[in-house]
DNA sequence: GCCGTTTTCGGCCCGACTGTTTTCAGTCG
């Protein structure tokens, strides 16, 4: 299986907005898009439904020409109608469109009038001073522009959510002192714990006389302000995060929160519900006719529309709207039902501090156990343990165990997954272990086919618990390795194997959509914090976030079991 | 391009802010 769901999406992402610049019908781009979002978060590939028979065309938004579109796309890796579009508009116009201050229409503009059809001649021309002689552009337009391109050219990513936390709640509890502020509340993906989040939503409800758009402004830490009005402002902080600050009135607080927290395709949903209902939803609150009938929170507005509460991480339209609707939202896996971590590393490979100290920290969070998982001696550059040096560690748990009350230390290894399958270390010691932790550390690169087989042979060891970092990826840094996770999925079910979800904040693999593939096919996973270090075991909230977005429940995470369970369950 | 107890055509979510205008289009979320 080669061509991925991102890419099917990205593909349909590329040709909806070269045709929004050819001034193409607007809701036939939207179709494009809307495709695009629901393909990308899909938890199965696009490639395995149609090899397993599937009517595409079932699938919401997705109609007979899309489902054939998918198809040529898996066939053939191209896409023809994307080709011919492409040779009527430079494919570089797409990404200027990323340009803040620059949308489909005026790069049409700028192509048809100034002939740019590169982000280079755009440069040139702005530099020129052409760009601002155009009819509807002016002065300020292009210095937006100019300033628009040195930040594509930056390459502003998305922020990993842990770092978007780091500004967000200071930032958050500084409004709070402003005066007159009554409520703040973030919204936006940072509220639906996304991985990443490309810019903060904040709401706040305040007396009328309060200068918090003002102070807001003018925050030491703003680098430049994109717009400044009195219910809505856009700043860009000197973290290279963008903030928008909104002020909402208390009585449709509820419905601003929803609208706000999103997600888009979620909100749409939700609001075509209304319409069903003859109601109109917008960020002031519920209306039938002009008269208001909910808002004030957002309980109220899903009461509105037939629905009970939704929580933010699954709203993302990718169900959530059916399943409530018929009371059967899962019951999410929460930080307090989560009893130990299956996946850390001490001082006696690459992690900062000691077998006792990790155990201690351990439990003074109130685990039940934890699993030390130092790395196996295929991990050269993390010192990692031989037979011999995990057996002494295997012995000094075991003298830990007797010392240590309320607590009790499990014995794992993270083992190498060599590039053919094996096991870094003979099956006569993993004998000795509670668990494996099994990872993949070295050829990333190898073609997705033998990257499968690598794993699934793996899996086939009796001693495999659990498969640590199923993708590689690191976020912003390394793209997951090819891998068919549908087959390692469908593998983990028949042989009785467990998925991570890894709580580093870099990592976060299993992401959502692959979660949900896993619940789908019952396979359990474990979140873990993989903490090299004691303060490193805080990481699982991450973790749990992720697990909730993708849909798991109490049930389907190993580590919210009790000792004595989760052995039966590793054993 | 999708969709349908308003069903095969005619709809498709909605408002704030900016800049360039002189009443509004484009962008953004």
């Amino acid at each position: 299986m080669s061509v991925h769901n991102r890419e099917i999406a990205a593909c349909f992402d590329r040709l909806a907005t070269l045709l929004e610049i050819e001034g193409s019908n607007p809701f036939r781009v939207r179709a494009y898009r809307n495709a695009a979002r629901l393909i990308e978060g899909h938890s199965e590939q696009m490639a395995t439904l149609l090899a397993d028979g599937h009517d595409l065309a079932e699938l919401p938004g997705i109609g007979k020409d899309l489902a054939e579109k998918i198809a040529t796309l898996v066939d053939t890796g191209e896409l023809p109608m994307l080709k011919e579009v492409e040779a009527r508009v430079p494919a570089a116009l797409a990404e200027m469109t990323e340009i803040e201050g620059l949308g489909p229409r005026r790069v049409g503009q700028l192509y048809h009038e100034l002939g740019i059809r590169s982000l280079d001649d755009l440069t040139r021309a702005v530099e020129s001073g052409r760009v601002h002689e155009l009819e509807g552009f002016g002065k300020k337009l292009e210095d937006t522009i100019a300033a628009g391109i040195e930040s594509l050219k930056d390459g502003d990513k998305r922020m990993r959510w842990a770092d978007a936390e780091e500004v967000a709640e200071p930032l958050a509890e500084w409004l709070r002192g402003v005066e007159g502020v009554k409520k703040v509340w973030l919204a936006g993906s940072y509220r639906r714990g996304k991985q990443t989040v490309g810019d903060l939503d904040i709401l706040v409800t305040c007396r009328k006389d309060s200068p918090v758009m003002d102070r807001f402004v003018t925050h030491d830490d703003v680098r430049r302000v994109v717009s400044h009005g009195t219910t809505r402002s856009t700043v860009h902080l000197r973290s290279g995060l963008q903030v928008d600050l909104r002020v909402v009135p208390a009585v449709g607080a509820g419905a601003a929160l929803h609208y706000f927290t999103g997600s888009k395709a979620h909100n749409i949903a939700v609001r075509r519900r209304g319409v069903d209902r003859g109601l109109k939803i917008n960020e002031y609150g519920v209306y039938r006719g002009a008269k208001r009938i909910a808002g004030r929170t957002e309980a109220e507005v899903f009461e509105a529309v037939g629905l009970p509460f939704i929580v933010p991480e699954l709203r993302e339209d990718r169900g959530e709207i059916k399943a409530a609707e018929k009371g059967r939202l899962p019951e999410l896996v929460r930080l307090e039902g989560i009893r130990g971590d299956l996946h850390c590393h001490t001082d006696a490979t690459d992690g900062q501090h000691d077998l006792e100290t990790m155990v201690r920290a351990a439990r003074a969070r109130g685990y039940e156990y934890l699993a030390i998982t130092d790395h196996s001696k295929a991990v050269r550059v993390a010192n990692g343990l031989d037979a011999d040096r995990l057996l002494a560690q295997v012995d000094a748990i075991d003298r830990l165990n007797e010392e240590l009350d309320g607590i009790t230390v499990l014995k794992g290894i993270e083992v190498d997954i060599l590039a053919d399958g094996r096991l870094d270390l003979p099956d006569d010691v993993l004998d000795r272990l509670d668990l494996t932790v099994c990872s993949i550390h070295s050829r990333f690169n190898l073609p997705e086919k033998q990257q499968t087989e690598r794993v699934l042979r793996a899996m086939e060891n009796p001693h495999f618990t659990i498969l640590g970092h199923p993708t590689g990826r690191l976020i912003n840094q390394r793209r997951p390795y090819a891998i068919d996770m549908g087959q390692v999925v469908r593998a983990a079910a028949e042989r009785g194997c467990f998925l991570e979800v890894n709580a580093q904040p870099s990592r976060l693999d299993l992401d959502d959509a692959a979660c949900m593939l896993a619940r789908e096919h019952g396979v359990k996973v474990a979140i873990s914090t993989d903490a090299h270090a004691d303060t490193q075991l805080g990481a699982m909230r991450f973790g749990v976030t992720q697990a909730r977005r993708g849909w798991l429940s109490a049930d389907d995470v190993i580590n919210t079991r009790g000792l004595s369970a989760l052995r039966k369950l590793v054993g």
